[in-house]
DNA sequence: TCTATTGTGTTGACACTGTAAACATTTAAA
DNA sequence: TTTAAATGTTTACAGTGTCAACACAATAGA
């Protein structure tokens, strides 16, 4: 042991990679970041980095399944004490807001700059954790009988879809110049879906 | 005029770029499509594409434009004589079914394989034209009084981002192996999102 | 302690990519 | 027919991901 916490020749290269890299995909995103320039920026060659990932995939991984963390810890922190039905939405409102805030790296996650996802199981850990803090929500809305009494599984994916579909559009640029306030066009949409697994929505005649 | 319906010397190079590029893309994803390669298979030089197309995005434009109408085409064969309550549901089946489809070319088309699509005209004309087959049979609903009396552009962008959800996390692998039929699975989703949006959703307690 | 193995780094190379510049040829317009 | 424009080609540049060969440092086993 050193009398440095710094190991091998550079210091921590994987960590540096992480860390420059999550900072080029949240400036310029993932279609732009470059391995090579990665290297140049922390001062190794453009092959070192191969020695800590097998390839550039492999880093992307690490930073998606990164994300999901991050994702999931921002929906948890949403969690009252005690249950209240306006829970839920409020899951999918911080959902949005990550998307909204990272933009690129949720493309990351989401997106296909991964292929075939499903290979790397650490990924699909990362993103059933971030699934999970809806389903837990969901299951909870169901026990105390404001949603209806469906696989919780389904009605998880409806919230999961809504809010994934309104990130997807939002980042893609497809709700840019509209004339409505995004917040609150987000807060309706999600009330919209939660309403439809709700046991007793209120009629509303116009 | 020439006897043949044959132009210049090659013949209709830009058709026969988008013919390759759009069997391309659907065979092997956007990711994948390389100008050059494309080039080859058509028999011109590698940089004759250049004559008919500014850079690579203006193919992908017009790629993803075509999808547009072909989408709205799709959709708009769902309708019905008279109008019903489930048009809305059958048209945003048929739209997950395109994207179940052609997954790689619904992914041009709104994934971010191109840049700043506001920047192109004809691109923001063709997913107008494929929003407006919603806007109609969502409109038609709230003449009728199924569908709750609010902004129809909400509405319809909530129908959107639902089918929009589906379609995104299908093609990208978030929906493999799961144990239960993705057609009722799809069905279902879209009937939570129509009941969000109703004026009397029927009570469903367990 | 000396040595062998592994981990970490480098340089150089290969095969691609998109696309700009310069030039050639075919077609259409004057 | 002469001129201008459209269409084509070759060559070249600056990037990319990644492999192979080689060099050194850190560690483990003897």
């Amino acid at each position: 042991m050193s009398h440095t916490n710094k190991k091998y020749h550079h210091g921590d290269v994987p960590r540096a990679l992480m860390e420059a890299a999550l900072t080029s995909i949240r400036e310029n995103g993932v279609e732009r970041l470059s391995l090579r320039a990665l290297a140049r920026d922390i001062g190794i060659s453009q092959t070192a980095p191969y020695r800590h990932f097998k390839d550039k995939t492999h880093l992307l991984v690490k930073l998606a399944a990164e994300g999901f963390y991050e994702l999931s810890n921002r929906k948890l922190s949403t969690k009252s004490d005690s249950y209240s039905e306006n829970d839920l939405i409020e899951v999918g409102i911080a959902y949005v807001g990550f998307a909204k805030e990272y933009p690129e790296q949720y493309k990351l996650m989401f997106g296909s700059s991964i292929e075939n996802r499903r290979d790397y199981e650490e990924l699909m850990d990362a993103s059933h954790t971030a699934f999970a803090c809806i389903l837990e929500q969901v299951e909870a809305g169901i026990e105390h009988g404001t949603l209806i009494n469906r696989d919780p599984e389904i009605l998880a994916k409806s919230c999961w879809t809504t809010v994934h579909g309104i990130a997807s559009l939002l980042i893609d640029g497809f709700f840019e110049n509209v004339d409505y306030d995004f917040d609150e066009f987000l807060r309706q949409q999600v009330t919209i879906n939660v309403r439809g697994m709700s046991t007793n929505p209120k009629s509303l005649n116009p």
